[in-house]
DNA sequence: ATCTCCCGCCATATG
DNA sequence: CATATGGCGGGAGAT
């Protein structure tokens, strides 16, 4: 039976809990805007507090993000009501829920920013917060390892861990994407379930054959190393464990996510794929639950991170547990992108000093793991080289230009994307961008991206793919310019036949295009256009995200029923909405194809024979400090010079501050604006500009248009103003919803209007999550369902009727048949 | 009964 | 050797 004592105890931890977490949330130590409670709203404390103590709290993080939906809102009410009355009571339940991973990690990640800043590095040391969390110890290490997997912290020495935040993880999401393609993992997945539903009885063993032909090959010798002792990352000298297996799992896991089309992965296909890439034999079934169980560990911190979500999804077997993604939309694995922008968080591996490349590569590659050792001189070797190379590059004249107007644009993305700024910089930057001036901005931007183009590659610019979209191609323009900012150098490792990738600082990274046009030049960014319209995945990810909570069987018919979600509108802020497209971006699997050329080229990260993958990008410079503050410096500079005033107006962060997110971002911008539209915003946009433009063939101001584009999505520009998209947008009611129907089908097919559509639906629209796209239709003509195309097959064509539905019990689900899988159809409900 | 997954023993790694 | 890490699986709460 239980043990009363510890009951008690729980409890009290519970009330003790509540009131220290409360305080540290909303005034963390570091000052970021990271606390969870977006809005600080008188009653963010309330909701924290109710947070932390409620039971259901955990699953409901995601609402967090959602912020405004108006069932969000009146949950978070209810349990004010609840625990308010309750107070002193709650004992009532400690139950196990109060303790699960889940809610601890949330209340592990608000005492730290999302995206701290790079000035002020914020450390975790495992004995405070096992004191202040009231945990114990083994539980954060359940936390941090999963963490470390995605480079969100790493490991200084015993007991320390620093915390980088959010910001390594459009990289490391993008390594992993890679690394997941490489494995194949694709193939794998529909291997299982293939011979799963083929052979009933495939419970046993013998799975062999196909599956290790697949494992076996390609990638797997480097995976197969994967659980062995093999050599780690360690950060400085410290460190060095063997075992990674959760942090390898949790990559893995992710992996699988990145490269499934429908961003679903089942539990028992993870497990399965994972047990199967370290042993290939023994199926056993104690294996199998443990597999499992750790999954279920994993998925949690997973969950609080948002980045993935519970969903079931329903085959002819039954229904099985899975995990819808609901993180980030990866970029289009490209070259370019990777680069580098943690050049702040660059691996710090000892506290502070940290010298050379060479230096950076030893700790990278420690001696001890003799298998490193090989690659451990070469590697230098070809730092080496590239610095020489960065050198001579560098010493020509660059346009700072081009630089800064990447940087600015990529701040506008930030602003939009990232989560990390708080609220209030954000809102501060779309005001002031909001301005007039801000167009002037933009203006330039986006001859500067132009410049870029054009520099960079040539093809690219004129040309896009032809096998691409033409159309889409156009407005992608800017592309190019983002490839020639960012650059990764590749390099060939021979030997063990890995490749492996430098990043360099945008300066350098320029700088190294230049050098070396052929790698950069990637069409990718028409791929990456059209892979946007093709694919979307949001219309999943809003069906399940409302819901995200417990009790959603109570609300859930209302939301279902009714658009009526957010009346309440209250506080959502741009940024908010910003965060919750970001999240809700679709993926964009469509590059695909591309890869198989560039995989050998392009490696955003090495891969390690351990399995964990460590991005390079710190290493590129030799002194992780003085590099990075000289990098920035050089970089601001020359930003400064054009934006300096918007800038800072804008921002209010330090100068310092504003440089190292800036850089860091940098490389990326490009990519990802051209990726946001993918997010449901951009389709508009693009849609006006870029189709028509498309049609023509020469787009008249490609840039400008993705400008405004991009202003749009962001929100910094009112949907209508720069670019009179659609008038429809902007009255559009559709709540949230709209988001994920947005989207589009195919490749090849994209409708403009109705993408507008989705556009403004957006930006009103918010997020609520609920799914209402059945009411909301009618308002508009054209209707959004056109957009789930991918995910749902509208018999109707376009103008029909999603085939979302909600079931008697009030939960959502795709109808059967609609839902777009390859090989069968599924169900996906959310829990 | 099944799904989740907490708890904490205990092997290892680290210092 | 004392601790810090973290693999692992029993078994119990949640559904």
């Amino acid at each position: 039976l239980k043990t009363p004592l510890k009951q008690a105890a729980t409890s009290q931890l519970v009330l003790t809990e509540r009131q220290p977490d409360c305080q540290p949330l909303t005034t963390p130590p570091k000052p970021k805007e990271t606390p969870p409670a977006d809005p600080w709203t008188p009653t963010s404390n309330l909701k924290m507090l109710i947070s932390a103590a409620s039971p259901e709290i955990r699953s409901r993080e995601q609402r967090r993000q959602l912020s405004d939906s108006s069932s969000e809102v009146l949950q978070t009410k209810h349990c004010l009501q609840e625990h308010l009355l309750g107070d002193e009571y709650e004992k009532s339940q400690p139950s196990r829920k109060e303790k699960s991973l889940g809610l601890l990690c949330h209340k592990f990640l608000a005492r730290y920013p999302d995206y701290p800043s790079p000035s002020q590095k914020s450390y975790i040391c495992l004995d405070e917060v096992t004191e202040e969390l009231h945990v114990e110890r083994r539980r954060i290490y359940d936390i941090v390892n999963v963490l470390e997997s995605l480079h969100m912290v790493s490991r200084l020495a015993r007991n320390r861990y620093v915390w980088h935040g959010r910001h390594n993880l459009p990289q490391t999401l993008q390594a992993l994407k890679k690394v997941g393609e490489e494995n194949k993992y694709i193939q794998q997945i529909q291997m299982i379930k293939k011979r799963e539903y083929e052979h009933e009885f495939d419970a046993d063993g013998e799975r062999n054959e196909e599956m290790a032909s697949s494992f076996g090959s390609s990638e797997q010798s480097e995976m197969s190393f994967v659980e062995l002792p093999g050599v780690e990352f360690r950060a400085a000298s410290v460190n060095g464990r063997k075992y990674k297996s959760l942090r390898v799992m949790s990559q893995k896991f992710v992996m699988l996510f990145l490269v499934s089309t429908p961003q679903i992965v089942s539990l028992e296909v993870a497990a399965k794929i994972l047990i199967g890439e370290d042993q290939l034999e023994d199926l056993d079934k104690s294996k199998f639950k443990t597999k499992i169980r750790r999954l279920y560990d994993i998925a949690n911190v997973l969950s609080s991170l948002k980045l993935i979500k519970k969903v079931h999804v329903t085959e002819e077997r039954g229904r099985k547990p899975a995990f819808k993604w609901t993180g980030p939309e990866v970029l289009p694995n490209t070259q370019d992108t990777k680069l580098e922008a943690t050049s702040t968080t660059c691996s710090p591996p000892t506290s502070e000093s940290i010298p050379s490349k060479e230096q950076c590569s030893k700790a990278l590659f420690p001696s001890k793991g003799k298998q490193n050792f090989t690659r451990h001189s070469s590697l230098i070797k070809l730092v080496k080289t590239i610095e020489n190379d960065r050198r001579k590059i560098q010493s020509a004249p660059t346009s700072p230009v081009k630089i800064s107007a990447s940087m600015y644009l990529f701040l506008i993305f930030l602003l939009e994307t990232s989560f990390s700024l708080s609220q209030k910089k954000t809102k501060s930057c779309i005001k002031y961008l909001g301005l007039p001036s801000s167009h002037k901005t933009c203006r330039c931007v986006a001859e500067e991206m132009q410049m870029k183009c054009a520099l960079s590659s040539p093809e690219a610019v004129p040309k896009p793919e032809p096998s691409q979209q033409p159309g889409l191609s156009q407005p992608l323009g800017v592309c190019p310019a983002s490839h020639s900012s960012v650059s990764p150098v590749i390099l060939p490792h021979p030997p063990s036949g890995v490749s492996y990738a430098i990043y360099l600082h945008p300066s350098q990274a320029h700088t190294v295009t230049t050098y070396s046009p052929g790698f950069m030049l990637q069409p990718l960014p028409c791929a990456n256009v059209t892979g946007i319209k093709s694919n979307n995945s949001k219309v999943l990810n809003k069906i399940t995200t409302e819901e995200g909570d417990t009790q959603r069987g109570t609300e859930e018919p209302t939301k279902s029923l009714a658009a009526e979600e957010r009346p309440d509108t209250k506080s959502e802020t741009s940024s908010q909405r910003c965060l919750k497209r970001s999240q809700a971006l679709p993926e964009n699997n469509l590059i695909k194809r591309r890869k198989s050329d560039e995989e050998s080229l392009d490696t955003s990260s090495t891969f390690f024979p351990s399995g964990y993958l460590i991005p390079l990008t710190h290493c590129t410079h030799g002194n992780k400090a003085e590099c990075s503050s000289k990098e920035k410096a050089g970089v601001c500079s020359l930003q400064h010079t054009a934006y300096s005033s918007p800038i800072t107006g804008v921002i209010p962060m330090p100068a310092s501050e504003l440089k190292t997110v800036n850089i860091p971002a940098f490389h990326i911008t490009p990519l990802n604006i051209m990726l946001s539209p993918n997010s449901i915003a951009a389709a508009p946009v693009l849609s006006n500009s870029c189709l028509n433009s498309s049609s023509t063939s020469s787009a008249p101001n490609p840039s400008s248009s993705a400008l405004n584009f991009m202003l749009q999505h962001i929100g910094l520009i009112p949907a209508g103003v720069q670019v009179p998209a659609n008038p429809v947008l902007q009255h559009v009611p559709v709540s949230s919803q709209s988001e994920s129907i947005s989207h589009s089908s195919g490749s090849t097919n994209v409708q403009e209007g109705k993408v507008s559509k989705n556009i403004l639906q957006l930006d009103h629209g918010g997020l609520s999550g609920k799914y209402s796209a059945v009411p909301s239709a009618p308002k508009e003509p054209q209707e959004p369902q056109a957009v789930t195309e991918n995910f749902f097959r509208t018999p109707g064509g376009p103008n029909t009727e999603p085939s979302l539905s909600a079931n008697s019990d009030g939960t959502q689900r795709i109808s059967q048949g609609t839902l777009y899988i390859p090989q069968r159809k599924l169900e996906v409900s959310e829990d």
